[in-house]
DNA sequence: TTCATTCTCTCATTCTGTGAGAGAAATTCC
DNA sequence: GGAATTTCTCTCACAGAATGAGAGAATGAA
Protein backbone atom coordinates (compact mmCIF):
# COMPACT_ATOMS: atom_id res chain seq x y z
CA UNK A 1 0.00 0.00 0.00
CA UNK A 2 2.58 2.50 0.55
CA UNK A 3 4.68 3.57 -2.59
CA UNK A 4 8.12 4.13 -1.78
CA UNK A 5 9.49 5.34 -5.15
CA UNK A 6 12.96 4.25 -3.56
CA UNK A 7 14.19 2.40 -6.62
CA UNK A 8 15.54 3.36 -9.94
CA UNK A 9 14.44 7.05 -10.80
CA UNK A 10 13.00 7.67 -14.31
CA UNK A 11 14.98 10.99 -15.88
CA UNK A 12 12.71 13.80 -15.93
CA UNK A 13 9.39 13.13 -14.77
CA UNK A 14 9.36 13.75 -10.97
CA UNK A 15 6.35 15.32 -11.29
CA UNK A 16 4.10 13.15 -12.96
CA UNK A 17 5.54 10.71 -10.32
CA UNK A 18 5.10 12.45 -7.75
CA UNK A 19 1.29 13.09 -9.01
CA UNK A 20 1.06 9.31 -9.41
CA UNK A 21 2.24 8.50 -6.29
CA UNK A 22 -0.29 10.96 -4.72
CA UNK A 23 -3.23 9.78 -6.88
CA UNK A 24 -2.46 6.26 -5.75
CA UNK A 25 -2.43 7.23 -2.21
CA UNK A 26 -5.94 8.68 -2.61
CA UNK A 27 -7.51 5.96 -4.31
CA UNK A 28 -5.92 3.18 -2.44
CA UNK A 29 -6.21 4.75 1.43
CA UNK A 30 -9.75 4.58 1.03
CA UNK A 31 -12.23 7.22 -0.14
CA UNK A 32 -11.87 9.82 2.86
CA UNK A 33 -8.65 11.70 3.67
CA UNK A 34 -8.34 15.37 3.36
CA UNK A 35 -6.00 17.35 1.46
CA UNK A 36 -4.10 17.85 4.80
CA UNK A 37 -3.99 14.02 5.63
CA UNK A 38 -2.83 12.69 1.99
CA UNK A 39 -0.40 15.40 2.05
CA UNK A 40 0.92 14.54 5.11
CA UNK A 41 0.77 10.76 4.30
CA UNK A 42 3.40 11.37 1.10
CA UNK A 43 4.28 13.11 2.48
CA UNK A 44 4.25 16.43 0.38
CA UNK A 45 2.97 20.03 1.42
CA UNK A 46 -0.75 21.18 1.04
CA UNK A 47 -0.52 23.59 -1.34
CA UNK A 48 1.53 21.14 -3.98
CA UNK A 49 -0.91 18.40 -3.01
CA UNK A 50 -3.53 21.07 -3.55
CA UNK A 51 -2.25 21.70 -7.03
CA UNK A 52 -1.92 18.45 -8.64
CA UNK A 53 -5.57 17.37 -7.22
CA UNK A 54 -7.11 20.06 -9.03
CA UNK A 55 -5.45 18.59 -12.10
CA UNK A 56 -7.00 15.30 -11.36
CA UNK A 57 -10.40 16.52 -10.31
CA UNK A 58 -10.09 18.71 -13.83
CA UNK A 59 -9.41 15.48 -15.51
CA UNK A 60 -11.95 13.38 -14.00
CA UNK A 61 -9.83 11.11 -12.66
CA UNK A 62 -10.70 12.01 -9.19
CA UNK A 63 -14.40 13.11 -7.90
CA UNK A 64 -14.58 15.35 -4.85
CA UNK A 65 -17.98 13.79 -3.43
CA UNK A 66 -17.81 15.49 -0.12
CA UNK A 67 -15.57 17.39 2.11
CA UNK A 68 -12.22 15.60 2.52
CA UNK A 69 -13.08 12.62 0.50
CA UNK A 70 -12.03 12.03 -2.61
CA UNK A 71 -12.97 8.57 -5.19
CA UNK A 72 -12.44 7.91 -8.95
CA UNK A 73 -14.16 9.99 -11.65
CA UNK A 74 -15.46 9.63 -14.90
CA UNK A 75 -12.40 9.36 -16.68
CA UNK A 76 -11.30 6.82 -14.52
CA UNK A 77 -14.47 4.93 -15.09
CA UNK A 78 -13.69 5.45 -18.83
CA UNK A 79 -10.13 3.89 -18.90
CA UNK A 80 -11.57 0.65 -16.68
CA UNK A 81 -13.70 0.10 -19.76
CA UNK A 82 -10.44 -0.40 -21.91
CA UNK A 83 -8.40 -2.37 -19.40
CA UNK A 84 -7.96 -5.99 -19.10
CA UNK A 85 -5.38 -6.60 -17.33
CA UNK A 86 -5.49 -10.47 -18.02
CA UNK A 87 -5.56 -10.07 -21.16
CA UNK A 88 -2.80 -7.76 -21.57
CA UNK A 89 -0.62 -10.17 -19.53
CA UNK A 90 -1.41 -12.74 -21.96
CA UNK A 91 -1.05 -10.75 -24.97
CA UNK A 92 2.61 -9.76 -23.34
CA UNK A 93 3.25 -13.42 -22.29
CA UNK A 94 2.37 -15.29 -25.72
CA UNK A 95 4.97 -14.60 -27.76
CA UNK A 96 7.73 -15.35 -24.56
CA UNK A 97 5.55 -18.59 -24.09
CA UNK A 98 5.38 -19.70 -27.26
CA UNK A 99 9.48 -19.20 -28.21
CA UNK A 100 10.30 -21.01 -24.98
CA UNK A 101 7.88 -23.81 -25.29
CA UNK A 102 9.31 -24.93 -28.82
CA UNK A 103 12.57 -23.77 -27.63
CA UNK A 104 12.66 -26.91 -24.70
CA UNK A 105 10.09 -28.92 -26.57
CA UNK A 106 7.49 -29.24 -23.97
CA UNK A 107 4.12 -27.32 -22.55
CA UNK A 108 5.08 -23.82 -20.94
CA UNK A 109 2.10 -21.82 -19.11
CA UNK A 110 1.81 -18.49 -17.85
CA UNK A 111 -0.74 -18.13 -14.85
CA UNK A 112 -1.91 -15.59 -12.27
CA UNK A 113 -3.26 -15.98 -8.66
CA UNK A 114 -6.56 -14.99 -8.27
CA UNK A 115 -8.46 -16.06 -4.81
CA UNK A 116 -6.55 -18.54 -4.20
CA UNK A 117 -6.96 -20.49 -7.17
CA UNK A 118 -4.65 -20.45 -10.58
CA UNK A 119 -5.86 -19.03 -13.61
CA UNK A 120 -3.92 -20.46 -16.77
CA UNK A 121 -4.11 -17.40 -19.47
CA UNK A 122 -1.44 -18.44 -21.64
CA UNK A 123 -0.67 -21.86 -22.87
CA UNK A 124 1.82 -23.56 -25.84
CA UNK A 125 2.71 -26.93 -26.56
CA UNK A 126 6.14 -27.50 -28.35
CA UNK A 127 6.14 -31.22 -28.30
CA UNK A 128 6.51 -34.32 -26.02
CA UNK A 129 3.40 -35.44 -25.19
CA UNK A 130 0.23 -33.32 -24.60
CA UNK A 131 -0.55 -31.99 -21.48
CA UNK A 132 -4.72 -31.38 -20.57
CA UNK A 133 -4.98 -27.84 -19.16
CA UNK A 134 -6.81 -25.34 -21.03
CA UNK A 135 -6.30 -21.02 -21.62
CA UNK A 136 -8.67 -19.76 -18.92
CA UNK A 137 -9.02 -22.54 -16.96
CA UNK A 138 -8.96 -22.84 -13.06
CA UNK A 139 -7.19 -24.90 -10.49
CA UNK A 140 -6.62 -25.22 -7.44
CA UNK A 141 -3.01 -23.32 -6.19
CA UNK A 142 -1.57 -25.66 -3.69
CA UNK A 143 -1.37 -28.54 -6.24
CA UNK A 144 0.35 -26.96 -9.14
CA UNK A 145 3.63 -25.21 -10.14
CA UNK A 146 2.93 -22.24 -10.99
CA UNK A 147 0.39 -22.04 -8.18
CA UNK A 148 3.09 -22.90 -5.33
CA UNK A 149 5.35 -20.10 -7.38
CA UNK A 150 3.03 -17.87 -6.62
CA UNK A 151 2.00 -18.60 -2.95
CA UNK A 152 5.44 -18.72 -1.90
CA UNK A 153 5.64 -14.79 -2.88
CA UNK A 154 2.43 -13.51 -1.46
CA UNK A 155 2.64 -11.68 1.80
CA UNK A 156 3.10 -13.17 5.11
CA UNK A 157 -0.34 -12.56 5.75
CA UNK A 158 -1.81 -13.84 2.26
CA UNK A 159 -0.28 -16.87 2.81
CA UNK A 160 -1.37 -17.32 6.84
CA UNK A 161 -5.23 -16.84 4.98
CA UNK A 162 -4.81 -19.29 2.14
CA UNK A 163 -3.28 -21.90 4.48
CA UNK A 164 -6.31 -21.70 7.30
CA UNK A 165 -8.80 -21.41 4.22
CA UNK A 166 -8.15 -25.26 3.02
CA UNK A 167 -9.08 -28.01 3.07
CA UNK A 168 -6.48 -29.21 0.36
CA UNK A 169 -7.50 -32.40 -1.20
CA UNK A 170 -5.17 -35.05 -2.32
CA UNK A 171 -4.82 -35.21 -6.15
CA UNK A 172 -2.32 -38.05 -6.67
CA UNK A 173 -0.77 -39.94 -3.71
CA UNK A 174 2.25 -37.34 -3.69
CA UNK A 175 -0.13 -33.89 -3.24
CA UNK A 176 1.41 -32.00 -0.20
CA UNK A 177 -1.73 -31.64 1.94
CA UNK A 178 -0.65 -30.45 5.55
CA UNK A 179 -0.80 -26.43 5.56
CA UNK A 180 2.78 -26.81 7.57
CA UNK A 181 4.35 -28.66 5.11
CA UNK A 182 2.76 -26.54 2.70
CA UNK A 183 4.46 -23.43 4.96
CA UNK A 184 7.96 -24.83 4.71
CA UNK A 185 7.45 -25.78 0.69
CA UNK A 186 6.84 -22.06 0.51
CA UNK A 187 9.64 -20.33 2.61
CA UNK A 188 12.19 -23.64 0.21
CA UNK A 189 10.63 -21.86 -3.11
CA UNK A 190 11.25 -18.56 -1.98
CA UNK A 191 14.47 -19.08 -1.32
CA UNK A 192 15.57 -21.37 -4.18
CA UNK A 193 13.94 -19.15 -6.64
CA UNK A 194 11.19 -21.70 -8.57
CA UNK A 195 8.71 -24.52 -7.54
CA UNK A 196 8.58 -27.65 -8.70
CA UNK A 197 5.46 -30.15 -8.78
CA UNK A 198 6.30 -34.22 -9.10
CA UNK A 199 2.88 -35.44 -10.04
CA UNK A 200 0.92 -33.97 -7.64
CA UNK A 201 -1.59 -32.71 -9.78
CA UNK A 202 -1.94 -35.82 -12.12
CA UNK A 203 0.13 -38.55 -12.11
CA UNK A 204 2.99 -38.69 -14.25
CA UNK A 205 3.02 -35.02 -14.92
CA UNK A 206 5.62 -32.96 -13.98
CA UNK A 207 6.16 -29.78 -13.67
CA UNK A 208 8.73 -26.68 -13.00
CA UNK A 209 7.73 -23.11 -11.87
CA UNK A 210 9.40 -19.89 -11.43
CA UNK A 211 7.64 -16.43 -10.76
CA UNK A 212 7.83 -13.44 -13.02
CA UNK A 213 8.95 -10.38 -10.84
CA UNK A 214 7.23 -6.97 -12.58
CA UNK A 215 9.83 -4.48 -13.07
CA UNK A 216 12.11 -6.88 -10.63
CA UNK A 217 9.65 -5.33 -7.73
CA UNK A 218 6.72 -7.48 -7.80
CA UNK A 219 5.61 -10.83 -8.37
CA UNK A 220 2.51 -10.82 -10.37
CA UNK A 221 2.93 -13.93 -12.79
CA UNK A 222 4.21 -17.33 -13.26
CA UNK A 223 5.48 -19.61 -15.65
CA UNK A 224 6.17 -23.29 -16.03
CA UNK A 225 7.59 -25.79 -17.86
CA UNK A 226 4.98 -29.10 -17.73
CA UNK A 227 6.20 -32.49 -19.24
CA UNK A 228 4.80 -35.81 -18.84
CA UNK A 229 7.73 -38.16 -17.96
CA UNK A 230 8.45 -40.48 -15.58
CA UNK A 231 10.84 -38.35 -13.57
CA UNK A 232 10.82 -34.66 -12.66
CA UNK A 233 11.74 -32.09 -14.88
CA UNK A 234 15.44 -31.33 -15.65
CA UNK A 235 16.70 -28.05 -14.05
CA UNK A 236 18.81 -27.87 -16.81
CA UNK A 237 15.59 -26.16 -18.15
CA UNK A 238 15.84 -23.44 -15.05
CA UNK A 239 17.90 -20.74 -16.93
CA UNK A 240 15.55 -20.59 -20.57
CA UNK A 241 12.79 -20.36 -17.89
CA UNK A 242 13.72 -18.06 -16.00
CA UNK A 243 15.00 -16.10 -18.85
CA UNK A 244 11.41 -15.82 -19.86
CA UNK A 245 10.20 -15.21 -16.63
CA UNK A 246 12.79 -11.93 -16.90
CA UNK A 247 11.49 -11.01 -20.14
CA UNK A 248 8.00 -10.89 -19.10
CA UNK A 249 8.45 -9.08 -16.34
CA UNK A 250 10.71 -6.69 -18.19
CA UNK A 251 8.35 -6.12 -20.41
CA UNK A 252 4.95 -5.89 -18.41
CA UNK A 253 6.92 -3.22 -16.18
CA UNK A 254 4.25 -2.65 -13.07
CA UNK A 255 6.80 -1.28 -10.06
CA UNK A 256 5.34 0.27 -7.10
CA UNK A 257 2.85 -0.08 -4.27
CA UNK B 1 -12.06 11.06 -27.93
CA UNK B 2 -9.64 14.23 -28.77
CA UNK B 3 -8.71 15.84 -25.36
CA UNK B 4 -8.15 19.52 -26.31
CA UNK B 5 -6.90 20.59 -23.06
CA UNK B 6 -8.26 23.84 -24.70
CA UNK B 7 -10.01 25.49 -21.57
CA UNK B 8 -8.93 26.60 -17.99
CA UNK B 9 -5.16 25.43 -17.34
CA UNK B 10 -4.49 24.87 -14.04
CA UNK B 11 -1.02 26.57 -12.61
CA UNK B 12 1.92 24.79 -12.58
CA UNK B 13 1.08 21.09 -13.62
CA UNK B 14 1.39 21.36 -17.09
CA UNK B 15 3.81 18.16 -16.65
CA UNK B 16 0.72 16.24 -15.13
CA UNK B 17 -1.60 17.11 -17.17
CA UNK B 18 0.32 16.55 -20.52
CA UNK B 19 1.03 12.80 -18.88
CA UNK B 20 -2.63 12.28 -18.51
CA UNK B 21 -3.45 13.33 -21.66
CA UNK B 22 -0.83 11.24 -23.00
CA UNK B 23 -1.67 8.45 -20.90
CA UNK B 24 -5.44 8.62 -22.06
CA UNK B 25 -4.51 8.91 -25.70
CA UNK B 26 -2.95 5.83 -25.38
CA UNK B 27 -6.47 3.80 -23.07
CA UNK B 28 -8.89 5.64 -25.28
CA UNK B 29 -7.14 5.48 -29.23
CA UNK B 30 -7.21 1.60 -28.79
CA UNK B 31 -4.20 -0.75 -27.70
CA UNK B 32 -2.00 -0.25 -31.01
CA UNK B 33 0.06 2.96 -31.21
CA UNK B 34 3.79 3.02 -31.57
CA UNK B 35 5.52 5.98 -29.18
CA UNK B 36 6.09 8.17 -32.51
CA UNK B 37 2.30 7.60 -33.55
CA UNK B 38 1.05 8.89 -29.85
CA UNK B 39 3.61 11.78 -30.07
CA UNK B 40 2.48 12.56 -33.37
CA UNK B 41 -1.33 13.01 -32.13
CA UNK B 42 -0.77 15.04 -28.93
CA UNK B 43 1.44 16.14 -30.86
CA UNK B 44 4.52 16.08 -28.86
CA UNK B 45 8.52 14.86 -29.22
CA UNK B 46 8.83 11.61 -29.15
CA UNK B 47 11.60 11.77 -26.63
CA UNK B 48 9.35 13.18 -24.42
CA UNK B 49 6.42 11.04 -24.58
CA UNK B 50 9.14 8.15 -24.21
CA UNK B 51 10.02 9.26 -21.34
CA UNK B 52 6.34 9.88 -19.63
CA UNK B 53 5.16 6.49 -21.15
CA UNK B 54 8.01 4.60 -19.35
CA UNK B 55 6.85 6.24 -15.44
CA UNK B 56 3.70 4.72 -16.22
CA UNK B 57 5.05 1.61 -17.65
CA UNK B 58 7.29 1.46 -13.87
CA UNK B 59 4.02 2.89 -12.16
CA UNK B 60 1.82 0.02 -13.88
CA UNK B 61 -0.37 1.85 -15.07
CA UNK B 62 0.17 0.59 -18.59
CA UNK B 63 1.87 -2.18 -19.85
CA UNK B 64 3.71 -3.07 -23.05
CA UNK B 65 2.20 -5.69 -24.67
CA UNK B 66 4.28 -6.14 -28.13
CA UNK B 67 5.82 -3.60 -30.74
CA UNK B 68 3.73 -0.36 -30.52
CA UNK B 69 1.39 -1.96 -28.18
CA UNK B 70 0.24 -0.21 -24.66
CA UNK B 71 -2.37 -1.81 -22.43
CA UNK B 72 -3.35 -0.99 -18.99
CA UNK B 73 -1.03 -2.26 -16.61
CA UNK B 74 -1.78 -3.83 -13.07
CA UNK B 75 -1.63 -0.66 -11.02
CA UNK B 76 -4.82 0.30 -13.06
CA UNK B 77 -6.72 -2.93 -12.50
CA UNK B 78 -6.24 -2.18 -9.01
CA UNK B 79 -7.57 1.08 -9.37
CA UNK B 80 -10.37 -0.34 -10.75
CA UNK B 81 -11.39 -2.59 -8.12
CA UNK B 82 -11.70 0.81 -5.53
CA UNK B 83 -13.46 2.90 -8.19
CA UNK B 84 -17.09 3.05 -8.54
CA UNK B 85 -18.28 6.05 -10.70
CA UNK B 86 -21.89 5.86 -9.20
CA UNK B 87 -20.98 5.31 -6.37
CA UNK B 88 -19.28 7.95 -6.40
CA UNK B 89 -21.57 10.14 -8.12
CA UNK B 90 -24.69 9.05 -5.64
CA UNK B 91 -22.45 10.34 -2.97
CA UNK B 92 -21.70 13.29 -4.30
CA UNK B 93 -25.05 14.31 -5.33
CA UNK B 94 -27.01 13.32 -2.26
CA UNK B 95 -26.58 16.22 -0.25
CA UNK B 96 -27.40 18.30 -2.91
CA UNK B 97 -30.67 16.44 -3.92
CA UNK B 98 -31.85 16.44 -0.51
CA UNK B 99 -31.55 19.97 0.12
CA UNK B 100 -33.45 20.76 -3.21
CA UNK B 101 -36.34 18.58 -2.35
CA UNK B 102 -36.66 19.83 1.40
CA UNK B 103 -36.41 23.23 -0.59
CA UNK B 104 -39.00 22.98 -3.31
CA UNK B 105 -41.32 20.62 -0.89
CA UNK B 106 -41.49 17.76 -3.89
CA UNK B 107 -39.53 14.46 -4.93
CA UNK B 108 -36.01 14.84 -6.67
CA UNK B 109 -33.89 12.63 -8.43
CA UNK B 110 -30.68 12.11 -9.71
CA UNK B 111 -30.03 9.66 -12.95
CA UNK B 112 -27.64 9.10 -15.33
CA UNK B 113 -27.99 6.99 -18.65
CA UNK B 114 -26.79 3.76 -19.52
CA UNK B 115 -27.79 1.73 -22.62
CA UNK B 116 -30.74 3.36 -23.32
CA UNK B 117 -32.38 3.38 -19.96
CA UNK B 118 -31.81 5.73 -16.97
CA UNK B 119 -30.81 4.65 -14.00
CA UNK B 120 -32.20 6.55 -10.62
CA UNK B 121 -29.03 7.38 -8.16
CA UNK B 122 -30.48 9.36 -5.51
CA UNK B 123 -34.30 10.27 -5.14
CA UNK B 124 -35.42 12.78 -1.99
CA UNK B 125 -38.78 13.25 -1.16
CA UNK B 126 -39.27 16.58 0.25
CA UNK B 127 -42.87 16.77 0.32
CA UNK B 128 -46.09 16.53 -1.43
CA UNK B 129 -47.45 13.70 -2.78
CA UNK B 130 -45.01 10.57 -3.14
CA UNK B 131 -43.49 9.03 -6.38
CA UNK B 132 -43.45 5.65 -7.16
CA UNK B 133 -39.51 5.15 -7.89
CA UNK B 134 -36.95 4.06 -6.04
CA UNK B 135 -32.90 4.38 -6.16
CA UNK B 136 -30.85 1.87 -8.70
CA UNK B 137 -34.18 1.29 -10.43
CA UNK B 138 -33.97 1.61 -14.15
CA UNK B 139 -36.61 3.05 -16.64
CA UNK B 140 -36.67 3.75 -20.40
CA UNK B 141 -35.13 7.14 -21.01
CA UNK B 142 -37.46 8.19 -24.25
CA UNK B 143 -40.36 8.32 -21.52
CA UNK B 144 -38.77 10.22 -18.63
CA UNK B 145 -37.34 13.47 -18.00
CA UNK B 146 -33.74 12.82 -17.08
CA UNK B 147 -33.78 10.44 -19.91
CA UNK B 148 -34.72 13.12 -22.21
CA UNK B 149 -32.50 15.42 -20.76
CA UNK B 150 -29.88 12.95 -20.86
CA UNK B 151 -30.62 12.34 -24.67
CA UNK B 152 -30.82 15.57 -25.61
CA UNK B 153 -27.16 16.49 -24.70
CA UNK B 154 -25.37 13.08 -26.56
CA UNK B 155 -23.56 13.06 -29.82
CA UNK B 156 -25.73 12.53 -32.90
CA UNK B 157 -24.48 9.40 -33.27
CA UNK B 158 -25.85 7.96 -30.09
CA UNK B 159 -29.00 9.75 -30.35
CA UNK B 160 -29.70 8.33 -33.85
CA UNK B 161 -28.61 5.10 -32.47
CA UNK B 162 -31.47 5.35 -29.92
CA UNK B 163 -33.95 6.39 -32.38
CA UNK B 164 -33.45 3.56 -34.40
CA UNK B 165 -33.42 1.02 -31.45
CA UNK B 166 -36.87 1.44 -30.73
CA UNK B 167 -39.41 0.52 -30.62
CA UNK B 168 -40.94 3.11 -28.44
CA UNK B 169 -44.13 1.86 -26.19
CA UNK B 170 -46.44 4.57 -24.82
CA UNK B 171 -47.04 4.36 -21.33
CA UNK B 172 -50.05 6.81 -21.03
CA UNK B 173 -51.84 8.63 -23.83
CA UNK B 174 -49.18 11.62 -23.84
CA UNK B 175 -46.01 9.77 -24.25
CA UNK B 176 -44.00 10.65 -27.17
CA UNK B 177 -43.18 7.84 -29.11
CA UNK B 178 -42.80 8.83 -32.93
CA UNK B 179 -38.70 9.09 -33.68
CA UNK B 180 -39.03 12.01 -35.43
CA UNK B 181 -41.12 13.94 -32.72
CA UNK B 182 -38.34 12.87 -30.52
CA UNK B 183 -35.70 13.71 -32.30
CA UNK B 184 -37.16 17.84 -32.78
CA UNK B 185 -38.03 17.51 -28.91
CA UNK B 186 -34.24 16.76 -28.37
CA UNK B 187 -33.56 19.69 -30.33
CA UNK B 188 -35.78 22.01 -28.35
CA UNK B 189 -34.30 20.34 -25.06
CA UNK B 190 -31.25 21.01 -26.18
CA UNK B 191 -32.09 25.31 -27.07
CA UNK B 192 -34.07 25.66 -23.67
CA UNK B 193 -31.75 23.99 -21.43
CA UNK B 194 -34.64 21.64 -19.30
CA UNK B 195 -36.77 18.81 -20.36
CA UNK B 196 -40.51 18.27 -18.94
CA UNK B 197 -42.29 15.01 -18.35
CA UNK B 198 -46.03 16.49 -18.54
CA UNK B 199 -47.76 12.71 -17.27
CA UNK B 200 -45.76 10.37 -20.03
CA UNK B 201 -44.36 8.10 -17.89
CA UNK B 202 -47.21 7.75 -15.44
CA UNK B 203 -51.01 10.19 -15.29
CA UNK B 204 -50.86 12.37 -13.27
CA UNK B 205 -47.01 12.21 -12.66
CA UNK B 206 -45.12 15.79 -14.14
CA UNK B 207 -41.54 16.36 -14.16
CA UNK B 208 -38.70 19.15 -14.77
CA UNK B 209 -35.50 17.95 -15.34
CA UNK B 210 -31.89 19.85 -16.10
CA UNK B 211 -28.42 17.95 -17.01
CA UNK B 212 -25.91 18.20 -15.37
CA UNK B 213 -22.36 19.32 -16.77
CA UNK B 214 -19.35 18.07 -15.38
CA UNK B 215 -16.62 21.01 -15.45
CA UNK B 216 -18.92 22.78 -17.50
CA UNK B 217 -17.78 20.81 -20.28
CA UNK B 218 -19.54 17.36 -20.76
CA UNK B 219 -23.27 15.86 -19.52
CA UNK B 220 -23.05 12.83 -17.03
CA UNK B 221 -26.33 13.24 -15.35
CA UNK B 222 -29.41 14.70 -14.85
CA UNK B 223 -31.42 16.09 -11.79
CA UNK B 224 -35.25 16.70 -12.08
CA UNK B 225 -37.85 17.52 -9.69
CA UNK B 226 -40.81 15.62 -10.06
CA UNK B 227 -44.60 15.93 -8.51
CA UNK B 228 -48.02 14.23 -8.56
CA UNK B 229 -50.53 17.32 -9.38
CA UNK B 230 -52.45 18.52 -12.22
CA UNK B 231 -50.62 20.61 -14.04
CA UNK B 232 -47.04 20.64 -15.47
CA UNK B 233 -44.39 21.47 -12.80
CA UNK B 234 -43.80 25.10 -12.72
CA UNK B 235 -40.85 26.52 -14.04
CA UNK B 236 -40.01 29.19 -11.68
CA UNK B 237 -38.26 25.98 -9.89
CA UNK B 238 -36.18 26.11 -12.86
CA UNK B 239 -33.62 28.22 -10.99
CA UNK B 240 -33.30 26.23 -8.16
CA UNK B 241 -32.64 23.19 -10.00
CA UNK B 242 -29.98 24.54 -12.56
CA UNK B 243 -28.67 25.75 -8.94
CA UNK B 244 -27.92 21.84 -8.25
CA UNK B 245 -27.21 20.79 -11.24
CA UNK B 246 -24.49 23.57 -11.56
CA UNK B 247 -23.24 22.85 -7.84
CA UNK B 248 -23.05 19.27 -8.33
CA UNK B 249 -21.06 19.39 -11.55
CA UNK B 250 -18.63 21.60 -9.94
CA UNK B 251 -18.32 19.29 -7.32
CA UNK B 252 -17.96 16.17 -9.58
CA UNK B 253 -14.88 18.00 -12.19
CA UNK B 254 -14.31 15.83 -14.87
CA UNK B 255 -13.21 17.81 -18.21
CA UNK B 256 -11.05 16.76 -20.77
CA UNK B 257 -12.45 13.82 -23.57
C1' DT C 1 21.94 -13.17 -41.50
C1' DT C 2 20.36 -7.97 -42.68
C1' DC C 3 17.04 -4.35 -42.64
C1' DA C 4 13.52 -1.61 -40.54
C1' DT C 5 11.19 -0.22 -36.76
C1' DT C 6 10.73 0.93 -32.11
C1' DC C 7 12.66 2.41 -28.16
C1' DT C 8 16.33 4.56 -24.89
C1' DC C 9 19.65 7.82 -23.49
C1' DT C 10 22.43 12.25 -23.06
C1' DC C 11 22.92 17.18 -22.31
C1' DA C 12 22.57 22.47 -22.35
C1' DT C 13 18.90 25.76 -22.12
C1' DT C 14 14.98 27.70 -20.28
C1' DC C 15 10.73 27.37 -18.68
C1' DT C 16 8.28 25.02 -14.99
C1' DG C 17 7.06 23.29 -10.55
C1' DT C 18 7.73 24.28 -5.85
C1' DG C 19 5.93 25.52 -1.20
C1' DA C 20 4.70 29.05 2.59
C1' DG C 21 1.19 31.58 3.93
C1' DA C 22 -2.84 34.50 3.49
C1' DG C 23 -7.47 34.54 2.02
C1' DA C 24 -11.96 32.41 0.25
C1' DA C 25 -15.31 29.03 0.53
C1' DA C 26 -17.35 25.42 2.10
C1' DT C 27 -19.22 22.69 6.34
C1' DT C 28 -20.36 21.93 11.11
C1' DC C 29 -21.59 23.24 15.50
C1' DC C 30 -24.04 25.88 18.66
C1' DG D 1 -29.79 31.59 12.03
C1' DG D 2 -24.86 32.92 12.96
C1' DA D 3 -20.03 31.88 14.28
C1' DA D 4 -16.20 28.77 14.55
C1' DT D 5 -13.69 25.37 12.18
C1' DT D 6 -12.24 22.83 8.65
C1' DT D 7 -11.17 22.43 3.90
C1' DC D 8 -9.77 24.36 -0.06
C1' DT D 9 -7.74 28.03 -3.40
C1' DC D 10 -4.58 31.40 -4.84
C1' DT D 11 -0.22 34.32 -5.36
C1' DC D 12 4.73 34.87 -6.04
C1' DA D 13 10.03 34.62 -6.40
C1' DC D 14 13.49 31.26 -6.79
C1' DA D 15 15.57 26.93 -7.73
C1' DG D 16 15.64 23.11 -9.84
C1' DA D 17 13.29 20.19 -13.16
C1' DA D 18 11.33 19.27 -17.70
C1' DT D 19 12.28 19.85 -22.29
C1' DG D 20 13.46 18.11 -27.01
C1' DA D 21 16.89 17.03 -30.84
C1' DG D 22 19.49 13.57 -32.27
C1' DA D 23 22.60 9.61 -31.88
C1' DG D 24 22.66 4.96 -30.53
C1' DA D 25 20.82 0.43 -28.65
C1' DA D 26 17.30 -3.16 -28.68
C1' DT D 27 14.08 -5.45 -30.76
C1' DG D 28 11.34 -7.72 -34.29
C1' DA D 29 10.73 -8.98 -39.30
C1' DA D 30 12.24 -10.91 -43.67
Amino acid sequence: MNSESSSAEVQGAAALERGLVLLDQILEGGPTASLAQIADRIPMPISTAQRLVAVFVRQGLLCRVGPGRYAGGVRMAQWNSHCDWHESLAEAARPLVTALARAVGATVHCGVLEAGMVTYLVKAHGGGQPVLTSEQSQLEAYCSGIGKALLAHQSAELQEAYLAAGPFVALTDRTTTDPDQLRRLFEQILAQGYAVDDAELQPGLYCLAVPVWAAGERVVAAVSISMRSDAPVSLTLLDPLKDCARRLGRRIGAGGA
